[in-house]
DNA sequence: ATTAAATATAGTAAAAGTTTTATATATAGG
DNA sequence: CCTATATATAAAACTTTTACTATATTTAAT
């Protein structure tokens, strides 16, 4: 029923999602659907190294996930297009539903395989 | 408006995006979509070597995005959660957008982003 | 029993990603 | 001009993936 995925589209998604695939990153462009932040906003919230901010952002940068706007030393980070809007959406939407307890979620394996490594 | 993601969420998100940043897993579970499957039956459909196609499927065991059951010598895998649903429905949603044109392969640029949302 | 088929596992080398520390650049304010 | 601030860039050490080749395991069939 549902329309197959070109292998265009497959590369691109497949560089977005890596991309996303960090925690840090998750809860960056998380904070960014709220409107746009400085490096040094995103900085302190999460309490990460600035250098490391600044990669992240790079990162996501060159893979067209956020943009930005320069202001006398300032840079303003903003998302850069709306299929990482549609993410975050099916991610709170998931969330909403474990939560709930409408769906559930083996998350065993995972946590077991924290420990393990 | 849209509910803050916890931080085990995001960790539990993180791994599996990441799993998923690769075209090949992409076109797995986009295959197993449509019904449990050999690894035969993957490997032939995608052209991938035996040991490719076991790894890619060994590893999305580990982080719970497919399942299997055996029969005989075959091992029939397929999509362990619904999350992983939600996220080929986002994916091919943003696919037709695309496609119509409603969105532009700049990645639809967020222009004006207080204003559109 | 022997063999063939399907799949898993192991080992390894190359590539990619991550973290940390250090340094550079650019702008604003005095 | 000089200094402080905000951010970027670079380099090195480290970790994780990935791809490839070879081998092992299990079941089925003869």
């Amino acid at each position: 029923m549902t329309k197959s995925i070109s292998t265009e589209f497959i590369q691109m998604a497949a560089r977005i999602l890596k991309t996303l695939g960090h925690p840090d990153r998750i809860k960056i462009v998380e904070f960014l659907e709220h409107g746009e932040k400085t490096v040094g906003q995103i900085q302190r919230e999460f309490n990460l190294l600035q250098p490391v901010t600044s990669q992240h952002l790079k990162v996501m940068y060159d893979r067209n996930i956020v943009t930005f706007r320069q202001e006398g030393t300032r840079y303003f980070y903003s998302l850069a297009n709306r299929f990482i809007l549609k993410i975050l959406d099916c991610m709170s939407e998931v969330q909403e539903k474990l939560d709930s307890g409408e769906w559930d979620f083996n998350f065993s394996k995972i946590e077991n395989q924290k420990e393990a490594i």
